[in-house]
Formats: C-alpha cells, structure tokens, sequence
DNA sequence: TTTATTTACGTAAACGTTTGCAGCAAATCG
DNA sequence: CGATTTGCTGCAAACGTTTACGTAAATAAA
C-alpha cells in the first residue's frame, strides 16, 4: 500500500533518486547494469511516474487540448480520431472541450486553458465568436494554436481547411450541369469565413454560367433546426421556380429533405439537393443524397501533425500558414438529371 | 514577461504567497479586504494557477479519462458530449482515448492513466477484451471505474446500460407482429454481454411466440464491414425465407440494406429490417430504418455523475451497482407490415 | 489587569520529478 | 608519477501550489 514512486524505488535499490530516475529516462550517465536493476524493480513494481510533478518540473505537459462547437456531427468526430491518432503517435494526451457554439463558453474554456494544462490547441471556432482577444492572448502564454476547418482570420497561425471556395463553386456549377435553373443556397449566417468562402464559390459559379445572382434565393439559417425548416419551407413556397438547393452544412440539406417530403416536392425530379457531408449514410438516404464531403480525418490528423511538431521546438508562435485538404463530391440520386 | 505566479503577485502586494494562495481559494482566514487586492491584481494581470503544482500538491488531477474503441459513432459521440457536459458542470477536465477494438491499445492506454494522469476513468471496454487484469489493476492505482454501454462483467463496479435485454425482445416481437416468420439475427461475434443480452432477448421472443430457434439464422459478423456484406448475402440467398432481419448493431443494419439493394430483395415488403442504431439520418434511409435507439448522451452523462461522485467522496472502488437506461423503438417503414 | 479566544497573516515543509553541479573512483595521458 | 579525463553516482535545488503550524495583534472574557 506503500507509494510507488522513484523514492521507494531508490530505497529499495539502495540508490538516489537521480540514479533511478535517470536510468528510467535511458540517460548515458547511469551504468548498463544499475538501469537492469532498476528497470526490472519498476516492472515488478509497476512503476508509473507521476505526470504531473513531471510536468511542473519539465514545463511540458504532453497533452493537446481540442476545442470544438461539437462532437455529435461526423465532421468533428472524425477530425477527433485524426487528432488522436496522431497524439497518440507522438506519445500525446488529448483533452477535449466543447464549445456548442457558445461564445462565452469559448472564452471561458480558453482561458482555463492558459494554466498550462495544455502544451497547444487545436480549435474550430465557435460560430458565434466575434472577438478573438482570449485566442490571441494564448500567445502571451506561449501557447501555441492551430484552426481547423473553421479558422479565424483575424489569428495568424497555421490553418487546415478544405477548399471551400473550390467546393462551393463546384457543387454549384453541378446543379447547373443537371439543369436548374433556379439554385437556393443554404447557409447558417454567422461570421466564420468559411461560409463565406463557399457563398463565394456559389456566386461565382452563378456568374460564370451567366446567371444572374438572386439574393431572395440566398438563404440565411439559424442554429434551431426546427426554425431552419419553417424558413426553408417558406422559401420554397414563396419561390416555385426553385429547382436546386445547394445546402453549405449538412443539416441544411437534411431539413431540406424533410420539407420537400412535406411539400411533396419530388428529389431529383422536382428539386435538386447537394450540401456539404460526411454522412457516413448518404448513400442510403431516399434518395442518395449527392455530397462534398470534407476529408475530415486528414483535415484533424494533419493540423495535430502540424500543432505537434511546433510544440516538440517549442515554438509557441506558428507561420502564418495555411493547409488545404481537397474535399471530394459524391454525385449521387439526389442531383441526378 | 515575467511568469506570472503566486510568487510574482504575492511580491507586487507585498505579501506572503500563503496569503494570496488563501485569497484565491477564498478562505476564511484572510480578510476581505486582502481578498479584493489579491482577486484585483489577480484579473489585472491574468494569474492562472497551474494546473500541475495544485495537481501534484493536492494529488487530484480535477480530470477523467474517456477510454472508447470509436468515436467516429453516432453513439460514442453523443456519449462524450453527456460525459462532457456533467464534466464541465464539476468543472473536470476531460481526456480521450481510442482503442479502436484492440485489445493491446486498451491495456497500453490503461497502463499509463495509472500515473495520476486522471482521477477516474469512463470505460466502454474493446471487443476484443477478454483479460481483465489490466483494469483491475486500476483499483490498486485508487483509480475509480464506470463502465457504459460495453460493460465488463468480471470487474464489480458500477456500470451504466441500456436494457439490452428488453430491447432485444421487443425487437424482435416487433418483427413478429409485423408478420415475419423466419426472423434472422445479426451480431457481432465477441465476448461482450452486450450482444449476448440482446441474443438472449431475441431467442427468448421467438420462445415466448412458439418460434424454435435456429441456429442458422444467428449471423455472427466481424469486425471488417467488407466481410459482412458476403456473409449477409451469402446468409439470405442460402436461406431465402429469411422475412425478417434483427441487427444487433447499427453497421450490420446499413450492411443488409446494401445487400438487399444488391439483391433486389425489397424492404420491407420482402424482408422486415430493423437494428440497434444512433443514426440521426435513420428516418431518412430508403426506407427509414425501424431502430432501437439507445439514449446515449444520458448513458453519458449519467456514468460521468456517477463517476464523479465517486472520485469527489475519493471513493477508490464503487459500489456494484447497474444503471439501466431504456431505449426507444422507433417503427419506421422498414418493418411496415 | 490577566487570561483566553479570535483574526489575519507568515514560515516552511511537503507533493514527485528532473537536472546542474560536485565528488570520487578508475582509466588514460603527458 | 602527477595530471587529466572518463564513467558513474549522489546532493540538493528547483517547478508552483497547498496547508499544518506558529505567531502577533486585536478582541473578548474573567
């Protein structure tokens, strides 16, 4: 019942502290023989250091913190298991917070964070963050930081997204190769450039097809889904012509699916759906619902890979650089001509 | 520049750190007025205690351990953010790890967690799993066990579940009424009482409905999703009787559905499917998939309250007790008669 | 007044680990 | 043979908190 720790391994072996420790750390300053010695005791004594006083004398913590708005969406725990896998390989923890899109949450969360918990952070910023001074004040606490998917702009440090702009354009100019004439586009209002990107993307398509950019048919979601469907149902009501729906979050595309079965709008024959996924069962979807789905795995694995290395040089201030991972679309039943 | 910490403020007021260590913690041994310089200077400068002395000194990490085999599920997903929230509430941290169904990964992660890293641990144990030495271990380390969902039956502690039990019969029952007359069984082949309970209840339904039960309709599945699909064709071509198919996890639903597409076998007008799943999009399959649905998020948040009860009455071994929470059937046109 | 009690603060020892420095043999070199 | 190097080990001071204990002053009780 006695602790294990390296004083009673020191005690035990008749040596100091320093020695043990030592020849747990595999230093070239202790002798073949005594680290057998000492090796074999820690073994049989299941020795496990204590992290913690490690880490206040060593400064580091080997730990990563991960703050997301949510982990209930397949984008966000597929990025989780890139992190963690990356983590893990370089012999890393991972501390997990949620923001649910709450700015004040965020903040709170941030600032806990500059104890020293964490050696850095990967973050997606909520959708309701405005100010970015708790982000930038991580700086003051050498802390360094690395955006995924949803980035903060006004922050300059590494970023890993996917193509946004590419994608939306993409997506946009599909329904305009299976024939609408009249295409929505869904987005959740907030000021995360990532949104942005992909309205950009929507837009220029539009022009470069010579279509003329309608911004009734532009619409602004909310974070209550069951709001977002009264709105899209209203939309579609209010604007028969329309025959294309480019949905920039899933659940947009979703809540579309569900107003058109109320409606009795038929997919693809009426109505043409496309939004941007990582539904695992799209393909299963009445009808298989045509999707630009975000390597989300790649998009966590490589920011952890990136925030890692600046973490292992002690660089507690990353260039300014930015990542981007190809998304793919899944032409799919739901945009077939 | 300078670190900013109880030496650091306690200069600047020109008092002992004793004192603003108590300001901080608010005790009553120091006077209000005290209390407002520290807390003033405290805020001014942006004093975060860290995390790693008080953990060392008080011997309490204020953190627990998620070990999971996936969280790239609907059901793990919505696990952690129960977990997640109940955490937050106690103010806890909280560290993930996946141990992706490998046994050797689950004993690593396990192994490590002994060095104080967490004060308790929320477990949903490997399928693989059939030693359980390693969590055992962890009553030695003063380390408090929950398990949720995959519990382990060897290791008394408490345990949070669904009533797989019932959940089983009734699905099956509910295929019955449907008018199913070969009903198959599909489940993954391990050891955990998970899938045994949910077998039993189907067994038992078709008991208590005069059904025998046959042994070659129990489709024990594997962990590779590609080897499924060829053992539920294979399954439903040797036995084209099968009407009715219950899945004993939410991935062996998806895999039938592709095989019946394949197939060309119609659901649910030549076979009833219906399936354990978390899956949101569930009532928009083709057709909407009839699920149990299990409350994940409160099997969550009640094996974080559980467990955090514990750690906080530094109670090291919990008493045996089983929480069951109820799932819900949701007849969906996949088992309409 | 003296003697308890309370209030408010300081001193210093922990918690378990890491690491600069010193010591002290034995080995090598000049 | 003395001087220097090399190889191994121990001493002790950190890291930043918390807290048992001590103490001085102020207040209350006698």
């Amino acid at each position: 019942m006695t602790p294990v720790n390296l004083k009673s391994l020191a005690e035990e072996l008749n040596m100091s502290i320093a020695t043990v420790s030592r020849a747990l750390r595999d230093s070239h300053e202790v002798s073949e023989a005594t680290k057998q010695r000492v090796r074999a005791l820690a073994a049989a004594r299941h020795y496990e250091p204590n992290a913690y006083a490690s880490s206040l004398r060593r400064n580091i913590s080997k730990t990563i913190g991960v703050v997301i708005p949510k982990v209930a969406n397949h984008f966000f725990a597929l990025a989780i298991n890139g992190i963690e896998e990356a983590a893990r390989q370089a012999g890393y923890h991972v501390l997990i917070y949620l923001t649910h899109d709450d700015y004040a949450r965020e903040v709170s969360i941030v600032q806990h964070l500059k104890g020293g918990r964490v050696d850095g952070l990967l973050m997606s910023v909520a959708s309701g963050t405005e100010d970015f001074a708790h982000i930038k004040s991580l700086r003051e606490a050498n802390i360094p930081i690395v955006f995924f998917d949803r980035v903060c702009a006004e922050v300059a440090t590494a970023k890993v997204t996917t193509n946004d702009y590419e994608s939306g354009y993409q997506a946009t100019e599909h329904l305009i190769q299976a024939g609408c004439k009249h295409i929505a586009h869904l987005l959740i209002s907030n000021n995360l450039s990532i949104g942005q990107f992909r309205l950009q993307g929507y837009l220029d398509a539009l022009t470069a097809h010579g279509r003329p950019a309608d911004p009734d048919l532009i619409l602004h979601g909310v974070m209550d889904n069951q709001q977002n469907v009264g709105l899209i149902r209203e939309l579609l009501q209010r604007r028969p012509d329309i025959d294309g729906v480019f949905a920039s979050v899933e659940r947009l595309a979703i809540s579309t699916y569900h107003v058109c079965n109320e409606l009795g709008r038929r997919i693809p024959e009426d109505i043409k759906v496309i939004g941007f996924s990582n539904l695992e069962a799209a393909a299963l979807l009445d009808p298989p619902l045509s999707t630009i789905t975000q390597p989300a795995y790649d998009i966590g694995r490589e920011a952890a890979k990136i925030l890692l290395r600046a973490v292992e040089k002690k660089k507690a201030v990353l260039p300014s650089q930015s990542v981007v991972l190809e998304s793919t679309l899944f032409a799919r039943q739901s945009t077939a001509g």
